[in-house]
RNA sequence: GGUGGGGUUCCCGAGCGGCCAAAGGGAACAGACUGUAAAUCUGUCGUCAGUGACUUCGGUGGUUCAAAUCCACCCCCCACCA
């Protein structure tokens, strides 16, 4: 059950954050050193916006094999306030997880929370969707939430523009998030203990924009760097070809996260292209909505087909949902509306996502990356013809 | 036995002469979900057939150009009274 192979502990490349520890084509296995332990990557991080991953206690998680999970800046500060969580033990102490913690800086929740939202040189003026009060981000007041949160892997404040922003607006909006980006290193400088700082490349949909955006950051000194305003309801072709060109730009030597992605294709593309990271809420999400990944492919729990049907949810996965109980069960708790569904479901897509990123790891040391990604694109090759 | 109120499409329930195949829920069926305002959202949901046609609102007759809606009788149900 648990999940890594001991070769993954052995080996500390160098000195440093991050190094390098085995390479197949582009794709590359690292380990990510943090206050709260290693992270090995290729990794997916499972998303617990409010201090929890919906659904899930930390033993669930720790059974799954999660090295890393997300917390949220903007939810965080909203409720129950970082300042509260500081004097809690910080989020690690506050929440019972004891792994590290990766912390999204809030750009998304302006982005995504729009019509809420002022954006000026400043930071970002929200209202909050709580109780519409009024708040202010800056990227200084960012890095100190997540100070006070004592997040692992902060990300700096970033304007992410949406698909079908203009050229000229998302050319002056990658200087704007450079900028806010050296605001923040400048208000956490390199070298402090503890906390890492994350800088997250832009451009919207146009290459150039992104080449730009990962040059002017990449010649500062973050800890690793993320692609961040992708799969935000682009095709997935130009998602594919924005990753692709911007990937190799970014600095070989530190980690690379693509943020908010994505689907297991997405995954593998990404990790493909050399991305060390991801994040996404799709398998926590769906399997609140009944959807759930098998090495089969993708199924509706809820579907009728599977009400008298007593195999396992997939047979060729280990988990506690798969090795326990039958589709029938799995889709009447779903149908009844019992709690227990959530978990079941959560459990087994996690379960999913990271032996993805596990068997990533052990094709890529053993020089068969593409091999695992040909199996893959076969079983989602319905995505990329819809895409 | 008396008085009053009801019987509507799978269920609950609106409608009370034409704009009604009939509001709204639920159930059911299918789909979506990508740095989580998501245990959410969308679609279908009488039968055929591409605009349209046909069969429905307890039953049977009737009034009317036109009835789920009005009238008569009948069959059930509920409440209260004896």
């Amino acid at each position: 059950m648990s999940s890594f192979d001991s070769t993954e502990h052995s080996v500390l490349a160098g000195p440093g954050v991050f190094g390098v520890t085995a390479r197949d084509g582009a794709a590359r296995c690292g380990e990510l050193r943090t206050a709260h332990g290693v992270v090995h990557t290729p990794i997916f991080m499972p998303v617990g916006t409010v201090g929890s991953v919906k659904a899930l206690a930390p033993d669930d998680l720790d059974a799954l094999g999660a090295e890393i999970i997300l917390g949220n800046t903007y939810h965080l500060y909203l409720r129950p306030g970082d300042e509260r969580i500081a004097r809690l033990g910080g989020l690690h102490g506050f929440s019972s997880w004891s792994k590290p913690v990766l912390t999204d800086s809030g750009g998304f929740q302006a982005f995504s929370l729009s019509e809420l939202r002022k954006i000026s040189e400043n930071g970002v003026e929200f209202r909050s969707h709580l109780d519409g009060s009024k708040h202010l981000f800056t990227p200084e007041k960012v890095i100190q939430i997540q100070r006070n949160l004592n997040s692992d892997v902060m990300m700096v404040l970033d304007e992410c523009v949406p698909y079908g922003t203009p050229r000229d607006y998302t050319a002056r909006s990658i200087k704007l998030t450079t900028r806010w980006a050296l605001r923040s290193r400048a208000a956490y400088p390199a070298g402090m203990a503890g906390n890492l700082l994350f800088a997250i490349t832009q451009g919207g949909f146009f290459e150039d924009l992104r080449a730009e955006s990962i040059q002017e950051l990449a010649e500062h000194d973050f800890d690793g760097f993320a692609i961040g305003g992708l799969s935000v309801g682009e095709p997935k072709e130009l998602m594919y070809s924005l990753l692709e060109a911007s990937a190799p730009l970014l600095p070989e030597e530190k980690p690379r996260y693509l943020m908010g992605v994505g689907t297991p294709l997405d995954i593998v593309t990404g990790i493909s292209r050399g991305v060390d990271m991801f994040d996404c809420v799709l398998p926590t999400r769906n399997a609140r909505n009944g959807t759930l990944y098998t090495s089969l492919g993708k199924i509706n729990i809820k579907r009728r087909e599977f009400a008298e049907d007593q195999n396992p949810l997939d047979p060729a996965c280990s988990c506690y949902t798969c090795r326990t109980f039958s589709r029938a069960y799995l889709r009447h708790l779903y149908t009844a509306g019992e709690l227990l569904a959530f978990r079941l479901n959560s459990l087994h897509n996690l379960t999913y996502y990271l032996d993805l990123v596990r068997k990533a790891r052990t094709a890529i040391r053993e020089g068969r990356f593409t091999a695992l990604r040909e199996e893959i694109m076969a079983l989602y090759a319905d995505e990329l013809k819809a895409a």
